[in-house]
DNA sequence: ATGGTAGAGTGTCTA
């Protein structure tokens, strides 16, 4: 295989968006990709076109929110659903679904939907902080084999991630706590491999036109394993999957490593 | 401060 592409895309219903899916996987030829906000249990994902084009797939969640999923056509092995320390790992029920974790051609893929927070003054923001600390604990073990950690990590690392700072002032995405919980991955040896390459926003809400005016977040990363991100040859963001009727409210990023 | 849109499914919740 001359290259491996991967893809990270928040897709805000699966079920509902499985022909841009198909299209997604068609347009860019990739090889891997995770998806979050899914939407829907393992039994309700329509699997007949992707089979058809030879993917494999991995999904945890439940119909109502969250979920994640992996779709591969280079191997999909010893799928993991949580991490352990995850809050709720070991709960048969599987009551979160944010992370779902696979080998693919020969590289750990963990598709990641990071807690919203929803207020800093809510006790979700407390979970995703604590959420993001347990994360980091079991990634240390990760960091020395060739593993990305990508998904919707629902923080705005730096100011250029926001379309207007000052109104996200009493907002999550952009509190010191979160920036220094993302800031951590980094200081273990972590890589985001996706900014060097394409710095525009990966999220625009679905009201007041945001994504028409790009009044976007980015949002998206991947997060990558010295080893992972050694690899790295291209990275972009494909705005026009965000733009029309019947889009997710992000857009996918896509990523490049050589063989 | 509020509300705007979208998706899960019929009650609201979540983002």
């Amino acid at each position: 295989m001359a290259q491996v592409r991967i893809a990270t895309w928040n897709v805000n219903s699966l079920r509902s968006r499985i022909d841009r899916v198909e299209a997604l996987l068609d347009r860019h030829e990739i090889d891997v990709l995770a998806l979050q906000e899914t939407k829907a249990r393992e039994d309700q994902l329509p699997l007949m076109g992707l089979q058809a084009r030879g993917y494999d797939v991995a999904a945890a969640g439940v119909s109502q929110w969250n979920g994640v999923a992996l779709i591969s056509r280079v191997g999909l092995e010893d799928v993991q659903i949580g991490f352990p320390g995850m809050p709720g790992w070991g709960d048969p029920v599987e009551p979160e679904a944010r992370a779902i974790g696979a080998t693919c051609g020969g590289l750990r893929i963990w598709s990641l939907y990071v807690p919203n927070g929803r207020k800093p003054d809510d006790p979700h923001y407390v979970y995703k902080l604590d959420w993001l600390a347990r994360l980091r604990e079991a990634a240390g073990s990760w960091r020395d084999t060739p593993t990305a950690l990508v998904g919707d990590w629902n923080i705005c690392p730096t100011d250029d991630d926001v379309f207007d700072v000052a109104q996200f002032r009493s907002s999550t995405h952009v509190t010191p706590a979160e920036r220094s919980a993302f800031q951590a991955f980094l200081d273990d040896g972590w890589a985001e491999v996706t900014r060097a390459h394409d710095p525009g926003y990966t999220y625009w809400d679905y009201y007041r036109q945001r994504f028409e005016r790009d009044r976007g977040l980015k949002i998206d990363f991947v997060v990558a394993s010295p080893s992972f991100a050694e690899r790295v040859t291209g990275a972009f963001v494909d705005r026009e999957e965000r733009a029309g009727k019947g889009a997710s409210d992000h857009a996918p990023v896509i990523v490049d490593l050589s063989a």
